[in-house]
DNA sequence: CCTACCGATCGGTAGG
DNA sequence: CCTACCGATCGGTAGG
């Protein structure tokens, strides 16, 4: 049973995002704060227009429709997590530090973007069908991403034949997906501190498997 | 227009609640159920009439409002939890075992709960004022009922000393609580061997802490 | 980017 | 448990 939040919000809405223009990109971080504080189907696009100091007619002229909002908003996550895993997927060295660098960054991802990443794992229910359906895609793509990498490192014999995969793998990636509902950044942690730590309990997992 | 009563027999959406009158658990099954597939949020008040085959209004006379039905639900899982936790928690027996019994259980609470567990880690933004304050006491009650536990495991000797009681606290309870994000109980897994297998995982990272 | 507006639906209530 | 109804708000659009 996952605990509510004992904290405040971030004063920073969430790390920027590149690659749009200004106004376009005010607009998507509006939406990001209220979603992320409010949930999306609680959030109008009134209130969106509100925080923008805008009339609500006006905000069409930069969005197709509430549903767009969203739309770009888990693109942009999902093309941020992609990048990492397919230059970690890619990169030289041992399968096993390679799964270390990953979750390492992975998690930092979260941490410094707790806004988005929380949305990505609690609204997916409000993605339009065809959205919806490149997501279950993307998804199939995460699980697939971490099995020949885990595969290389019980070839390389820095993991036991006998480790789960797939528990080891969702056993590990909820725990670094669910950092945004514990993470206070204006708390005495730092993300780096807690994303070596988390690689560290993930490795755990991974290479210490009793036979 | 409103559909004739459709109703067939109330197909079991979740583990019976115990202690309520037929018809009100008729109800608030409904509404876990819808809660679940399209968020608190999303759901309307017609939605659940419609799901019992009785018009808007009548429902009032089971329920005082909206967030009432999420009280209900939130409420009669926390009470099972914490049945779960404190049993565990006053046990005999070493303290190692008790958490990995505890563990256990609350993984198969959540698989057997799939959609109450679900909501509860996900809607909690929708409960009213006074329950979030209630939810708020009630995660502080989860995160310092372990470590008592942990911290006797460590004196017993079953646990490393360095050990980041914390951070594996949060890294072992965001693993079991997103359970429901991909178990599949259509799937060839069973819920026993899942929650088996995690406390087996949570105890590799409780007990394998490096020094 | 604003004004003015749309039909639909929202949670909820009175009275039976 | 139903009928009939409420004011408020919803996402969205036309025309500028």
């Amino acid at each position: 049973m996952r605990m509510p939040p004992s904290k405040a919000a971030p004063k920073k809405t969430d790390a920027p995002l590149n690659g749009r223009r200004s106004r376009d990109r005010e607009v998507i971080e509006a939406a990001v704060k209220l979603f992320w504080e409010k949930g999306y189907a609680s959030t109008s696009v009134q209130d969106v227009a509100d925080e923008l100091g805008m009339m609500k007619g006006s905000l069409y002229y930069y969005i197709d429709g509430k549903d767009d909002l969203l739309r770009k908003i888990f693109e942009d996550s999902h093309r941020e997590v992609q990048e990492i895993a397919e230059r970690h997927r890619a990169a030289d060295g041992k399968a096993v530090d390679r799964l270390r660098a990953f979750f390492e960054e992975y998690a930092l991802w979260c941490l410094t973007h707790l806004q988005r990443a929380s949305l990505y794992a609690r609204e997916w229910r409000h993605a339009s069908e065809d959205l919806r359906a490149l997501m279950a895609v993307q998804r199939r793509y995460y699980d697939e991403l971490l099995v020949p990498m885990i595969k290389s490192a019980i070839a390389e014999g820095s993991v036991s034949a006998d480790l789960d995969i797939r528990m080891a793998n969702y056993f590990i990636m909820s725990a670094i997906t669910s950092i945004p509902d514990w993470f206070d950044p204006a708390g005495k942690l730092s993300a780096d501190a807690v994303a070596k730590r988390y690689a560290d309990l993930a490795m755990l997992v991974i290479t210490r498997s009793a036979s």
